[in-house]
Parts: C-alpha cells; sequence; structure tokens
DNA sequence: CCGAATCCAATCTGATACTG
DNA sequence: CAGTATCAGATTGGATTCGG
C-alpha cells in the first residue's frame, strides 16, 4: 500500500475517487502508507501505544501491565517507535533510575485513525470469525 | 451467500478515548485488534485491498498493477483477505479460465477505516521522516 | 531499574519450476 | 490464465545473560 487521496475527505474509498492512489500505489519506492503500517503492523506497536494513551508509564509499568511481552521487545519497540517521533522517552535521575514514556502531540494524532481501525475491529470480529469457520470447513471438511 | 453486513455505520465516535481499550487488550487470548492488524499489517494486504477498492480486478490484472508482487505471494494474500470475508473471488469459467476478486460488504466497510490510517500516513509522512533522521543522527553522530 | 547483546527457533517472502 | 510446490534467504520474536 501506498499513497492515497489528500487526505481530508478520505471517507469514501470506493465511490469518489480512489482512482488517484492506484498511480501512487504502484510506484513502491518512497510510499508513506508501507512506512507507517510497517511500523505499527508489527507485534505490538499498536498495544504500547494504546496503553500509553492513557496516561504516560514507565517502563516497569509497561511490562507489568502487558506482561507477556519480553523485556526484548518492549525495549525495541519503544525505541522504533520513539524514532518515528510517536512517543517521548524521558530519564529520571532517581536513585535507581526510571524511564518515563509518553505520546507526543503526533502519537496522539495517530491514536484517532488508529480508533477506528480497532472500533472496525471490534464490530466485525464475529464476522471474520465466522467467514473464517465457513472458509476453513469448505476448504477442509474432510 | 455472504456478508449481509450493514457495513454503513462504521464512522464510529471519533475519540472516546483509549480508555475502554486497555482492558481488552491486557487479555491477549482472543485480542480482536490482534486478529485484524496481523492481516492488514502484512506486506501486501492493504494495497491490495485499496486496488480492489476502485474496482473489481482479475487475477492477472492484480498482477500487472503492483507488479512488483510474487505470484505466489498474490495468491496467498488474497486467500488470506478471501477467507476473513473481506474479498470475493468469482470464477469465470471462459476458455482460459480467469478469476475475479472485488471486494465484499465488509471488505468495503473496512476500506473507511483503513483510508484514514492511510490518509494520516500522508499528512504525517515528512515529520515522520524528519523524527527518524534526529533520531538516527542522535544515535550515530559519528 | 532500564536496556543492550547473543543465540536460536519460527515465520515470512521471493525465485523458480510445474500443473489444469 | 490461475494456481501450486519446493527450496533458500531474510526477518521476526523469545530466552537468556550481562552491564550501567
Amino acid at each position: 500500500m501506498k499513497g492515497t487521496t489528500p487526505a481530508e475527505a478520505d471517507a469514501s474509498p470506493s465511490t469518489e475517487g480512489p482512482r488517484a492512489w492506484k498511480e501512487k500505489f504502484v510506484s513502491i519506492e518512497d510510499c508513506p502508507i508501507r512506512t507507517v503500517i510497517n511500523q505499527i503492523g508489527d507485534k505490538w506497536s499498536v498495544l504500547i501505544l494504546a496503553v500509553l494513551g492513557t496516561r504516560p508509564h514507565r517502563f516497569g509499568e509497561l511490562r507489568r501491565e502487558i506482561d507477556d511481552i519480553s523485556q526484548r521487545m518492549l525495549t525495541q519497540t519503544l525505541r522504533d517507535l520513539q524514532r518515528d517521533g510517536l512517543i517521548a522517552r524521558r530519564v529520571i535521575p532517581t536513585v535507581p533510575p526510571s524511564v518515563e514514556y509518553s505520546v507526543t502531540a503526533l502519537g496522539k494524532s495517530l491514536l484517532e485513525p488508529m480508533s477506528r481501525l480497532i472500533g472496525w475491529a471490534e464490530r466485525h470480529q464475529a464476522e471474520i470469525k465466522l467467514a473464517r469457520q465457513r472458509f476453513d470447513d469448505s476448504v477442509a471438511p474432510e
């Protein structure tokens, strides 16, 4: 995926002029979409962003709250998100040093379209699950 | 037979707050978000959905239009999307058989939140790129 | 407490060749 | 034309261990 519409009137992909997309799509080069989807499409980014969206968290807090993430992936994902300017890292020089993460303005702005997608997922999860079952049954009914 | 989805009322509350999310997140088990993000987070799904969103395409058309996708990945991604009920596969029994793919009602409903995300990516791509450069420079200023 | 480094298994992707 | 099969390389994610 790749470029898209002018970005404001995006609500009608199928009725209006998705025509414009295609042209940008096919040229994979500097696809901005890929950049984003690849980042939030990994295993933990969306979850971390969502959690940080509620309030800032310290490293240990995040770890406890997600709890099935390995320390390695938490560190790495936080780093990547920070690199993209979506979250901010603030070192607090206490005795045992602590580090606080929070979403930046840019990160907050992402949270909104992201929540739409999440909302969609929630509303349609049952439908998807059903479709999967039907498909799997019809393929391997044996 | 398939969707029968309403598929129209997806323009959910803009920012009803990530508050409610967290609880559902932390229990990873049947997290609906993962299901969706994992699917569209792969390398080709969003692109294919977007292209099919403009109009139905035949297999070969898709292949030519995307052109840097391998036949293997095109087949596989289409299959996965079909499995989730997002696209429909219609075999046309012509002499050399042809197969047409199109987005279902469910797929169309996904296109909307998806395009929001894409729009966000476009609007902020420069900002992200800049953030990355700054980060990379500060890390390896050598 | 926070995070970097190493090792390793699992998954994903592409190239190529083959079938109906 | 559409799809499958197999193999090799790249990426990802987890466990463990060490350091500031």
